[in-house]
DNA sequence: CTAGATGTTAAGGT
DNA sequence: CACCTTAACATCTA
């Protein structure tokens, strides 16, 4: 499940681990994890590389290095990092394996084969190809009101597209619908010029504090719906019982009271 | 054993 | 054409 906070919590930690590593060699341990370029010239070209930082972009991370070739990774619905002593057997769904020249290695894990690696000499541009909107953390109350207005679809989908806007999945889609006390189902059709202000308060904020705790669901804050979600649990803010809908292919957790859909 | 979960993308629909 | 929704993908848990 990893959205933008958990991402930013990878960022934080292989920035704190890695960085200035140089890279001896790397293992892809699955072709179909690897994308758009081949197993071999991911090797060959990451060989001798140092990591110089890494740059988060929705879900995206880009990991730079100095000669100059970006790593890109996707964590999909189960990914993460690890990153340790080079000695013995890597995690288990390790799917690429980075070894360092100081005796450490960063194992990128998926245990499903949803999200991948990529390789870039321009972020920019590729985030473009694929047609990424700008990040959600990074968008400006104007832009936000440009990109969303006009939609004919429901809120909850809007925040999840990755074109509107990078870096919203199901599960911080429910919490900024929760926060923002509007029902995931609405249309964005209406919504008014101050419903939009403050969801885009609402969406900052949420993933502002989200990001900040990289995404660790066990630290958010009690009032919260996150980590809520599911049959025995109540609303947190009036104690009536949540609901789940189907929107747009997803399970969305809402409170009927607290979320009216008019 | 089957259903359901997650994110992206391709395919289908308006 | 622009946009929206659905189903498929992989694999583990309930």
């Amino acid at each position: 499940m990893p959205e933008l906070p958990d991402v930013a919590g990878f960022k934080k930690y292989l920035d704190a681990a890695a960085l200035h590593q140089r890279i001896e060699s790397s293992q892809c341990f699955d072709e179909r994890f690897v994308k758009e370029v081949s197993r071999r010239s991911l090797q060959r070209r990451l060989k001798g590389a140092e990591l110089m930082g890494s740059d988060r972009w929705g879900k995206w991370l880009f990991v730079r290095t100095d000669t100059p070739p970006t790593l890109v990774l996707h964590f999909g619905m189960t990914g993460l990092l690890d990153y340790g002593s080079d000695d013995g057997d890597p995690p288990e769904h390790t799917r690429l394996l980075v070894h360092f020249d100081n005796g450490r290695r960063l194992a990128i894990i998926s245990r499903r084969m949803i999200g991948m690696a990529s390789l870039t000499d321009d972020p920019r541009r590729w985030a473009d190809d694929h047609d990424l909107g700008p990040d959600a953390l990074d968008v400006g109350a104007d832009e936000f009101v440009e990109r969303l207005s006009g939609r004919r679809g429901s809120l909850k989908s809007a925040l999840m597209n990755q074109s509107i806007l990078a870096g919203i999945g199901n599960v911080y889609s429910d919490e900024i619908c929760f926060q923002a006390r509007l029902h995931p189902a609405i249309g964005v059709k209406a919504l008014d010029e101050r419903a939009f202000a403050n969801l885009h308060r609402t969406m900052r904020r949420v993933l502002g504090v989200a990001a900040k705790r990289g995404g660790d669901a066990t630290k958010a804050p009690r009032s919260w719906l996150l980590g809520k979600r599911g049959r025995e649990a109540n609303c947190p803010r009036c104690g009536g019982s949540l609901e789940a809908a189907t929107v747009s292919g997803r399970t969305a957790w809402f409170c009927p009271a607290c979320q009216p859909k008019a």
